[in-house]
Formats: C-alpha cells, structure tokens, sequence
DNA sequence: TTTTGAAGTCTCTCC
DNA sequence: GACTTCAAAA
C-alpha cells in the first residue's frame, strides 16, 4: 500500500511504543479540526460543510482515540457506504498503524447485519436467514399483494409493489403512521388504506415464515436487540465510542440505534452537513442532525467552514447555488485557494456536441498531465450517461462507471443467483418464484400454486421434482429438480460457489440463449459472476457479501485488483459522488426537467434536495468545474420533436454571473447533425455568448 | 383459466 | 430502452 502521507507508525501492535513520543495530531489540523479530533467523552456534533476535512477530523479522531488508549475494537465508525468505511479504516491504518485495522467499521446495515448473525439466535431470529436486496423485498410485497389486495389490486388507480415497498420502508424508518404518509405522498391511495395495510401485514408475515430479512430489518432487528431484556445490555455494551459519517443522511431509526448504542456512555461524536442532505427518498431528513443537540444531551458542537478542497471561484459558486436554498444552518465556505479558474457554463447544442465537448476536454487536460483518475463526469441519473458511454469506448477512454443500474439489478444475474439462494434457504419464497416461472408452461398462478405445495411439504427441495407441474413444463421442471438436488449434496470449500455456478449454466444458458436475441454480453456478465464467486468459500458468504457490499461498479467487477494501478476516468451519479473529489468535474445535463428532474419540480422540498444535490456536485472539484447543458434535446416521447431546453433553475443569473462562458466550436468535425428546424434558430440562441476560452 | 405476445407507460438517487 | 397492462391464443 502506498504510504502517502509518509507517516511514522506508532502503533506497530496493539501495544504502545513507549520508545517513540506519541504523536501530536493537533499539530496536523486547524485549531477546530483539531478540537473535534481530541474532544474528550460526551456527544459531539461536528457540522462540516464540503470539503472541510470531514473525513480528516474523523480518521484523526479515531486516531486520537486509539492513542489515548482505547482498544480500537470497542470502537465503531458507521459510515454511509461501504466505500467511505473502507477508505477511512485504511487512512487510520496509515496513520496509527496495524492497530487501526481492528476499529469495528461499516455501513449501518453490515454492521446490523453482523450483530444479527452473531445475536439473533438468542432474540429467536434463526441464523441462516437470507437478505433480500430491493428487487427481492418488491417481489415479496408482490406476492403478499396478489394474496392481500382482494378487489381493490383490479383497479387502475392501485399502488404498484414499488410504491407499496417505497411507503412500507419509509414508515419503517421514520416512525411515521402509514396513514400519514399515503395522505402526505400519494394521497390518490388514501381509499386503499385498509388493503395497504392488509398487504404489510402479509409481507411481514411472509418474510418471518419465510426466514428472509431485508434491509429495514437489519435496522429494525438491530433496535430490537437493544432493547431486548437479556441482549440489550450485551449488545451496547461493545463499543465505547461510537463515530458517524454524513449524519445528515440518518433517519430516526438509525438515530434510535445510536441512542440506544450509547446509552452506557454517551461517547457519540457524529459528523454532518446539513446542506448535503441528499436522501430523504430513504426517510433521511436533515432535521435529524439538528435534533441531535436535543436527543443528546449535553452536545458539545464544533463547526468546520474552512474549504482545502475547491479555488475560490467555485467555492463561490456552490455558495451562491446554495444560499437560494430556503433553510440552510451552516455558513459559507471560505479557502485560502485564491485565484484559479472560473467553471465554465458550457451551452451546446445537443447531446452528441456534449459529449464531445466532455471528451476532448478531457483528453485535452489529460495531454496537459492531468491523469485520468482525477477528472469525473457527474450527471443526476444513471441512465444520462449512455451516450457518453459509448463515446468513450469508441476512443478507448477506460472509464469506471459508479451508481446507476447495477450488475445484480440485471434479470439473468438475479436468475443465476436465485439458484443458489434456493439452495441455501429453500423457504426463499421471492428466488423460488423467479425460477419457477423461467420454466416453459409456468406462469404466476401456477407459481404461486407450487409454492403452496411446496410449503405444505415443508419446503423440501427433494420434493421439488415430484410437484404436479404442468405437462408442459415437465422436462424443464425434471432437470431442475436433479440440478438442485445435487448441488445441494455438493461440499462447501475453495471454489466451490463458481463450480455450482458452472453446473447451473449448464442448463440455465440454454434458457438465456433462447430468451435474447444478443445474449452475449449476458453470458459474459454471468461469466463474471463465476469469476466473483470464486473467492467466497460458501454459497452463504457469497450471497451475504452480495446483498451488503454489491460491486459499485462495472470495474470493481475485475476482482480485488487494486484501482490505484490504472489510470480510469470515473462516471459517476452526484449521489455515489459524494464525499469524493476530483482535480476536473464535468457536470452534464444541467437542464431543468434533467436536474432538478422534472418529477421533483413543483414540489418544494424535494426541489430544495435538487438544490442541494448540485450542490454536492459542485463542490467535488478542486480546480477545474464545467457544467453542460444542451440547449435541445432528442424527446423521447414525441420522438419526431426536438424540444427547447431551458438552463437549470439552480444557476440563476447570479450564479451564472460568476461562472465562465464557453460555447464550443468544434471546428472540422462535421459529423454532428445540423440543428433542428424546430421553428427557431437555435444559433440565436447562442449568438452573444464567448468562443471557447481558457483552454490551454 | 393461464400464458404469451403486443401495445402502452413510465423512466432517480442507495443500503 | 425496461416493465406493466391489455387482449388474444392455448
């Protein structure tokens, strides 16, 4: 690993090294960086504006910890991804050295999760439970629906599984009644209250019958455990400090979890921002932090407004984008980077001059020596960046896509994987159901009829192949049956999950084959998987590590080869952004309707999330910053019209004031379409504004 | 009654 | 471009 920081390490082992004088962290960090980092015992709100040194503070916090001689497994730093927990643990690493490695560190639901396996048995929750991930947790509440709804799932006007999933989630982590909520949100579904609820009770029922848990739950059974009369003392005993990251993206579940974590000790020392509150659709509200000083008694407060990361200009920017924001806590940023470049406003015409804007400015930084792995393009949904997509590996530009669709998230991924859950809880209800109806002749009724039987059974997979399956299906149902009964008899061990994974393409390929007409990248995706799945040592580990730590992106798929190496620029949404920062951002599609999308607009406080989103994306940039917006773009839904696109809302004329303005020419490359006669001339549009500039 | 094919309807963010 | 809904076919 590289040591960048080239620190000594005081810490060789758990013991300390009374030879060498104990490092003076306060000497690395400004007079309030430094007061967070050595702050005693009690609560502790650190509210952290971007870049900051948030993540700085903590990792020095948790350093400081260790030096004063807190065993660093009674530590525990929850943090919003898996990514910031892996990245913090190996900054402490580097600075204290191996003893660092030993700090409990996670997401809350790994860490949820780990206290479950380990506590559940005792609180009556069997141990071999499988997690669903969302797709699953939707399958399951469309079950219960079909069984739950009666009448009312014939009518038009009734919620889809997602929104029944959406609305059960969000009362599961805010604590609000669900009646409140379908009022509040999807008031055309107040007449179905009744069956809501009705459903709810049914996927609950299916979930405990069925030994599956989703992602809720790993909270929920978390907080249970707490306060259960024989676990609760047990499980809050472990840690003595208790440190979390983004605390402005907790909802009142997980602030219900610290609370009763902590109730021994009160060392909680929580960071945040309340201007970086981006996941409220998770029942996260920036209020929580805010709250914190009255959940928490006796909360000692820190703030930290000096920026490391961005040049003044787009420091001024991101605040005036910001300081439109109806309710804010936190006050502007200041850097001592003075000087340094305006972002750039780049209009262009459409989505292909975009891309080839982004393109050759990025491959113009990089001739300047900028590498590729410190410029990112940034755009508000997953799917904007198709286009940039191909461009790329036409040039053959590595790129590293984060967010957006997820390999797991594709159909024959799931299919494959169903096999295997199968096999590892033969009540998973949701997989059984996915590989039921992949057989010819079976569809949903008939599905749901076999799966009667097979409960009735007692969900024996022996039994699987004597179920009366229609004639159809007999075939494909008797060579089912033999793969699952033999995989099953198959010994856990080194390689054992890629070879069932061998054995279950033997027939599942075919199937893939006959359901596509390119099923190339298919296989090769299933390939993949194979690959992954060689380095678990049970089918268990392996689909755990899947549901919890799915690979964030296409490359992360290459397996454990450390992305250091290649130099890969990275595409990413603002939301996976967060918390990283980059030399260059490209910010695409600032278009209104694109971002702020267009289904948040006319909603006030899921606008204001807009806001705070292109806040985030903004203040990832450390020198360079451009935002592009086409001015007319491909409409899918009148597909013969091109529609006139209008500038994001968020760079008002101030906004705009500040920033650099840069029409592209694009000189000898005549490929890109002519304008669109849509009844305006759209270089009018664009006569006025300045040549391209400051390029070299 | 159940499955399948075709037209129609949206399209987000993440553990 | 993927998924739901509707209508016809088995």
């Amino acid at each position: 690993m590289p040591d960048q920081n080239d620190l000594p390490r005081i810490y060789p082992g758990r013991e300390r090294d009374v030879t060498r004088p104990v490092r003076d962290l306060r000497s690395e960090l400004n007079a309030e960086q430094a007061a967070a980092a050595t702050f005693g015992t009690g609560p502790l709100l650190i509210i952290a504006g971007a870049g900051t040194g948030k993540t700085r503070t903590l990792t020095y916090r948790v350093a400081d910890l260790l030096q004063r001689g807190v065993p660093a497994e009674r530590i525990l730093l929850l943090t919003f991804t898996r990514r910031a927990a892996q990245e913090m643990l190996s900054r402490v690493e580097r600075l204290v050295g191996s003893s660092g490695r030993h700090v409990h560190g996670g997401t809350f639901h790994a860490t949820g999760h780990r206290l479950l396996r380990r506590f559940g048995p005792a609180a009556g929750v069997a141990g071999d439970f499988t997690i669903m991930d969302q797709g699953d947790a939707e399958d399951l509440m469309h079950l219960a629906r079909a069984e739950h709804a009666g009448g009312a799932a014939r009518l038009k006007r009734f919620p889809k599984k997602e929104t029944l999933h959406h609305i059960y989630s969000r009362h599961v982590n805010t604590d609000m009644p669900i009646a409140e909520l379908v009022g509040r949100e999807y008031p055309l579904f107040t007449d179905h209250l009744v069956a809501i609820e009705r459903i709810f009770g049914g996927y609950t029922e299916r979930k405990a019958t069925r030994n599956l848990v989703d992602y809720d739950d790993l909270l929920l059974f978390w907080l249970a455990m707490l306060d259960h009369a024989g676990l609760g003392a047990q499980v809050a005993g472990l840690y003595d400090h208790v440190l979390v990251d983004e605390y402005q993206d907790t909802n009142t579940l997980q602030a219900r979890i610290l609370h009763g974590m902590c109730r021994a000790h009160a060392n909680l020392a929580v960071v945040g921002d309340d201007a970086q509150s981006v996941y409220s659709f998770r029942g996260a509200s920036f209020r929580n932090i805010l709250d914190f000083p009255r959940t928490f008694d006796g909360t000692t407060i820190i703030t930290l407004e000096e920026n490391y990361r961005s040049v003044q200009p787009i420091l001024d920017v991101s605040n005036t984008v910001i300081s439109r924001a109806t309710e804010r806590f936190t006050k502007n940023l200041w850097t001592k980077r003075m000087g340094g470049e305006r972002p750039w406003l780049v209009a262009v015409q459409d989505e292909p001059q975009q891309t080839r804007f982004v393109v050759e400015r990025i491959l113009e930084l990089h001739e300047q020596g900028m590498p590729l792995r410190e410029m990112a393009v940034l755009f508000r949904a997953g799917y904007m960046s198709a286009d940039l997509e191909v461009e790329l590996t036409n040039r053959n530009i590595p790129y590293d896509k984060w967010g957006g669709l997820k390999f797991l998230e594709a159909a024959h991924v799931k299919d494959v994987l169903a096999f295997l859950r199968v096999l590892e809880n033969p009540r998973d209800e949701v997989s059984w159901y996915r590989l039921l109806t992949l057989l010819p002749g079976i569809g949903e009724a008939t599905a749901r009829d076999l799966m009667g039987q097979l409960a009735a059974r007692g969900w024996l997979l022996d039994d699987f192949g004597t179920l009366p399956a229609p004639p159809r299906a007999r075939e494909a149902q008797r060579s089912l049956g033999t793969l699952l009964s033999r995989l099953q008899g198959a010994a856990d061990g080194e390689g054992s999950v890629a070879r069932d994974i061998a054995r279950i393409r033997a027939l599942y390929d075919d199937l893939l084959r006959e359901k596509y007409d390119t099923p190339e990248p298919r296989l090769a995706d299933l390939e993949q998987l194979q690959a992954i799945a060689g380095g678990y040592p049970s089918r268990g580990a392996f689909l755990a590590a899947l549901a919890l730590e799915p690979p964030q992106s296409t490359q992360d798929l290459g397996m454990g080869t450390e992305d250091d190496e290649t130099d890969t620029l990275v595409l990413s949404t603002v939301h996976s952004a967060k918390g990283k920062e980059w030399n260059a951002v490209f910010l695409i599609w600032a278009v209104d309707g694109w971002f702020p999308l267009s289904r948040s607009i006319g909603n006030e406080e899921e606008l204001e999330e807009e806001r705070r989103l292109m806040y985030v994306a903004m203040t990832r940039a450390r020198d360079h910053l451009a935002v592009t917006y086409p001015l007319n773009s491909y409409n899918s839904r009148r597909s013969a019209d091109y529609s006139i696109d209008q500038l994001s809302r968020f760079l008002d004329r101030e906004v705009r004031g500040q920033m650099e303005r840069v029409v592209p020419t694009f000189e000898g490359l005549p490929e890109s379409p002519p304008a669109p006669s849509a009844g305006m001339d759209l270089r009018a549009l664009m006569r006025g504004r300045f040549g391209m500039g400051g390029g070299g």
